[in-house]
Formats: structure tokens, C-alpha cells, sequence
DNA sequence: AGGGTTAAACGAATGTTTTTCGTTTAAGTT
DNA sequence: AACTTAAACGAAAAACATTCGTTTAACCCT
């Protein structure tokens, strides 16, 4: 086949098909989604670099319905809870994709603008630039691991004969998993953001 | 060449390599792991079922070095500090590796070990079992995070002429990569300790 | 001591996967 | 109308993970 009178693929096609194989196996191929797409492998480097790419457009289509909060002149926690829990949300949608965005350095602009409304919401806290860093990256850290928390399923930790009493209580006692994430998450996130209000601004 | 005198290859040895190459280049692939151990790809299948157990070796190689502080009866803070310090220093020891550990349960035994110490120090702070499980969440996830975090080169946030001043601000203040991921460790474990110990008991 | 089983290397071969290249032809541009 | 660019394709190259059959050393057992 020639050059067909309308594209068949673009950027987003793509994106959408490959995710839609990641939350449902995991990982994808070029072969299969070239096969999901009716379109074959070769086809997709019209449109894109390599199965890199691929990765980094999925990770701008999970980032895309981040809805940030407009800059509030309330309260900074609530401003940083709506940023992180939307943050959260985005990723746990698709879980699966986690992994594969870990090892690739972030460059989409959706995600760049979490940074930013962070960053806001910080200043307006009063921490200095210096500390601004830090405390973005502790809550982008624990939002991130509470993401792969939540891709990892249920049997991340089995406990056996060899773990201690209060650990196998705790897992006995633990929340379905359904909920479990999300709960924690909240909780962590309350957490962090009790302790950040006691740190000293520089 | 036939079976030699001495084995030239065992699992401590793939393990190590491995890593090795993980360390330089973010990956390994088994042509290459093979070449680093002047060995052939097909010799490594007589010690590891396949690639995904060596990643398994891999982890357990990295975790090994944990040293869990022994049980302490005073101070529960400190107790969860040392152990999520401790945790700290062996994922970031070899940055590059946790995201090939991403997308695998953990089996490892010295790993479980880690959630064992964990669950009793935070019983001995009082939190009840449905808590414990999610205490433990949240300290994990964090460490993960954090450790991930300390993957990533300077280069994750690249602010653009359309990031907000105070982003900016903050990126220039920031501290030189290397002590960055570890004082921000240091600072959001303290954070987290912080607010949980305002968390009333269950 | 000898005979049989297991262990550990190898090379060759298989089946994927990622990627490149040349070809074709429609769409857009001057 | 001619030229350039864009978007499909199939063929094929390059790299990877894995399997298999072969060789021979080491180990175990009468």
C-alpha cells in the first residue's frame, strides 16, 4: 500500500493503542501494536523515533488529565494535596504503565507543570528557593513510589514462616486491596504535609 | 570448549557483573553480560533459568549490604530512621538498577526482613495492626521514591521559558547533585517522622 | 578402579523484536 | 504542472532471549 488518501496513525492514535495494551498485559511490542493499529511495524516510524518515544507519548496521555487547581491564596496545603492527589491520579489509572516510566527521564510538559503549581504553592508557604527543591521533590518522591506501590499487586509482600508476629498481624489486618492504595496515599499525604507545616522556613 | 576444570560462572558472579553493567549503562543485555564474563550467552542458562532471575540475583546482591539495627526499646523514631536509612543506601548504591526491580515483586528474603524490622518498631510505637500496613506503606513508598529519585540524572527537571518563576528560582538554588538525593532523604524521613508521630493511635 | 550420571562449557539454530531502507503514491506547494 | 514532502508498505538487517545437541570434566557408587 501506498500513501493512503487519509493518515492512518498520529502521535495520539499510537499513544492511546499502546497504552491500552500496557494496562491490560503490562508491556507492549512494536508487532503488536502495529497489529491492534491494522498498520504494519515499519509504518510507525513515520511518526515516531522508536518504542522510546512510544513510551515517553503514554506518559503525556496518562499526565494529560492532571486538572491543576488554580493558585489558591487560602491555603497552601490544600493547594499542595488538590496538586498531589491530581498528580496521584493520573498515574494510578494506569498503574501498569509505572514501571516502564521509570526509566526515562520526564520531559513532557503536562508533568513539567505539576513542578510549577508545586513550586507556587511552596513560595506561597514561605519556604526559601533552596528549600523549595527539597520539599517538591519529597512529595513528587512519595507520589511516585505511592504509584509503584499501587502497580505492584496484592502478593508484594508474602509473608512466611520466618516473618516477625507484628508484620504478619499487619498484613492480616491490612484493607482490601481496592481501596488500600488510595487510602494510604491519602494518609501519607496528610502525613507529609503535617510535617512539612512544622519545618522551619529558612 | 567442554566442561572446565573449574566452573568459570555462578550465580554470585552473574549477579556481580550484572550490576556492573547496570551501574554504566542503565540495562544489560545478555550478549553483553556474556562478553564482560568472557563466557558464551547460552553458558549463562546453566546457572539462571532466563534474564528476569538475574534481575532477582541482582536485587538480592544490592539489598545484601542492609544492616537492620537490633531491636531497640527506647526510641521508635530512631529505630524506623535506621532501618529506612539503611534501606536508602542500598537502593541508591545502584541507582540505575531500581527500575529494572520495578516491575517484580519482591521474594527476596532480605528485603522481607526490612518489613519485618518496620512492623516492630512501629508496634512498639503503638500503632495498631490496621495501621501498621499502611505506616509501613508509606515509609516504603517514600524510600522508593526517594531512591528513584536519586536515579534520575540532574537533568528530570529542565525548566522551560514557560515554567513559573518560583520553579525556576528553586532550580537554580538547589543544591549540587551529589549530596542532593541523600540530604533530601534525610529530610523528608524526618518530615514523615515528624507527622506521624501526630497520628493518634488507633 | 571403572562405569554411569550429572554439570558446565560451547556453537549452532530458532523465534522475537527493534529498526532501517527502498518503493509507491497521495497531498501539499510553488 | 512539476516538485517536494508525507505516509503507507514489504523486505531485510541487527540484536536479543532462549533452546538444543555435543563435548568432556567432575562426582558418586558399587
Amino acid at each position: 500500500m501506498a500513501r493512503p488518501s487519509k493518515p492512518k496513525l498520529n502521535t495520539d492514535i499510537i499513544a492511546k493503542a499502546a497504552l491500552a495494551l500496557v494496562d491490560k498485559h503490562g508491556e507492549f511490542t512494536l508487532p503488536q501494536l502495529a497489529k491492534a493499529l491494522s498498520v504494519s511495524a515499519s509504518s510507525l516510524y513515520n511518526h515516531v523515533q522508536g518504542k522510546d518515544e512510544i513510551v515517553e507519548l503514554m506518559r503525556g496521555h496518562a499526565m494529560s488529565a492532571i486538572k491543576l487547581p488554580e493558585a489558591q491564596d487560602g491555603d497552601w496545603q490544600q493547594t499542595v494535596r488538590d496538586i498531589a492527589t491530581a498528580y496521584w491520579d493520573s498515574y494510578s489509572k494506569h498503574p501498569r504503565l509505572i514501571p516502564l516510566l521509570t526509566s526515562h527521564t520526564v520531559r513532557d510538559r503536562t508533568t513539567l507543570r505539576v513542578y510549577d503549581a508545586l513550586a507556587e504553592a511552596f513560595a506561597q508557604a514561605g519556604f526559601a528557593p533552596e528549600q523549595r527543591l527539597q520539599v517538591i521533590t519529597i512529595v513528587d518522591s512519595f507520589v511516585l513510589g505511592s504509584a509503584l506501590d499501587a502497580a505492584a499487586p496484592e502478593q508484594v509482600w508474602e509473608a512466611d514462616d520466618t516473618s516477625s508476629p507484628q508484620f504478619k498481624e499487619a498484613l492480616e489486618a491490612g484493607l482490601p486491596l481496592a481501596q488500600r492504595a488510595e487510602v494510604t496515599f491519602l494518609m501519607g499525604l496528610d502525613v507529609i504535609l503535617n510535617g512539612l507545616s512544622a519545618v522551619p522556613r529558612a
